[in-house]
DNA sequence: GCAAAAGTGTTGGGCCTACACCCATGC
DNA sequence: GCATGGGTGTAGGCCCAACACTTTTGC
């Protein structure tokens, strides 16, 4: 029997009130019936490693990614109890809408967003897939302002400033943060204000300048918070 | 059909003399007889990704390598024209004593160094996995002290620093360069110097600390020249 | 008026860059 | 003695961390 190719998705959402989160979907069959895994499945013959990704995001999850990236790959001998597969990670970030809109559907569904730090058991090796692909989100915020595929178009500064502390897991620095931020020049801020939570003063939309956005990427920046 | 799982290396070594070389083979049949290519093969049913690399080069080069990590997975439709190949790439440093000792005795062999600067017209798609591990190469000298993987035990400062030139290629200044790797504590001065090629002043010989090198590692650093 | 979140500047110190001359050897 | 490569120190400037109060809103 020859060796089966697969691949899989960490796909990360975030919002502010659900923090940091992993999409996962319940495993309907053996092995690891009605526990949790990450999307994915074999590659077909005639498709590329990234539409074997997408389509399977598709029809597990219906969610559509704004980023995509290769994470690693797992050859292990024994990782599937069936056969030997070796599985390509990907790494995915979706906008805080879409995030949204699948968290607030799914209760019936077989397609459910976790918490990173409240994860259920994990089928086959998925929570190591998960552990790498975390490590990944973290040392990439240091070289890459990712902020862009996560957030919305239009968001508040402390949307940002949030989502730094989620991921480093500690308090930082406002003033310096948006200083750090607002040089590298990716920024706009917007003619508009928003009410946030009723209480507190509104604040001010910004969005990614794309260009600007573009060429830091290109370019390469670090960026230690 | 089935998708076929394979791996290749790109293996480099490092020699003040020649450069930055990768390892390459010369093709015994079709596809691409004659060309050079990277060493790598089919990965069998009982061995990991890791295993089948290590056979390959073996079997290829008779050479055994002191680093070795993944790079990326190559899974483009029609990578090798006979049938669909996935193949994953690994990414590979040998010292330069081993370096040298093929370099001396292979004049007749399939299996040659090749300056980066300097490569062969290559098969498959292998000249776009060359590229993206001269970029990590590139890259990694900015976070991991890879010096470690590419000098032998004991070697001069000179060494460190030619290294260093060649892959940025461009002139470093020799005493910001020296402060900032002894400032990061892993190097070790020997009370041993050697005469280098006749003429010039004896350089002292240093050592990484194992130790502290795998401490830095761990720990993450942050490096610009 | 008070609770909640947004918004905003300055300074001291550490680090990093720029820079040039002497030393030990072979021939 | 000259050519070759090894070895070494400092000062000025820039950047970055540390730090707290005011503003605008809802209730």
């Amino acid at each position: 029997m020859e060796i089966k190719l697969a691949v899989d998705a960490v796909v990360f959402g975030y919002d502010k009130e659900y923090g940091i989160s992993i999409l996962l979907i319940k495993r309907k069959f053996s092995p690891f019936k009605g526990d949790w895994a990450l999307p994915g499945g074999f590659v077909l013959q005639n498709e590329t490693l990234e539409q074997a990704v997408e389509r399977e995001l598709i029809e597990e999850t219906g969610i559509s990614i704004s980023y995509l990236e290769q994470l690693y790959t797992f050859g292990e001998l024994n990782r599937d109890p069936r056969q030997r597969v070796v599985s390509v990670a990907y790494f995915g970030l979706v906008k805080s809408s879409k995030f949204k809109k699948l968290s607030a559907t799914t209760d019936a569904s077989e397609a459910k967003w976790f918490n990173i730090k409240d994860l259920p058991k994990l089928s086959f090796d998925h929570a190591d897939i998960i552990g790498m692909a975390i490590d990944r989100l973290r040392a990439k915020i240091t070289y890459q302002p990712i902020g862009f595929e996560l957030l919305d178009k239009k968001f508040p500064f402390s949307d940002l400033e949030h989502l730094y502390t989620s991921l480093l897991d500690r308090p930082i620095d406002r003033r310096n943060f948006k200083k750090k931020i607002m040089h590298l020049d990716i920024l706009e801020e917007l003619n508009e204000k928003v009410k946030l939570k009723g209480a507190g003063r509104p604040a001010s939309l910004f969005r990614f300048n794309k260009k600007n956005y573009e060429r830091l990427v290109k370019r390469g920046m670090h960026f230690e918070i």
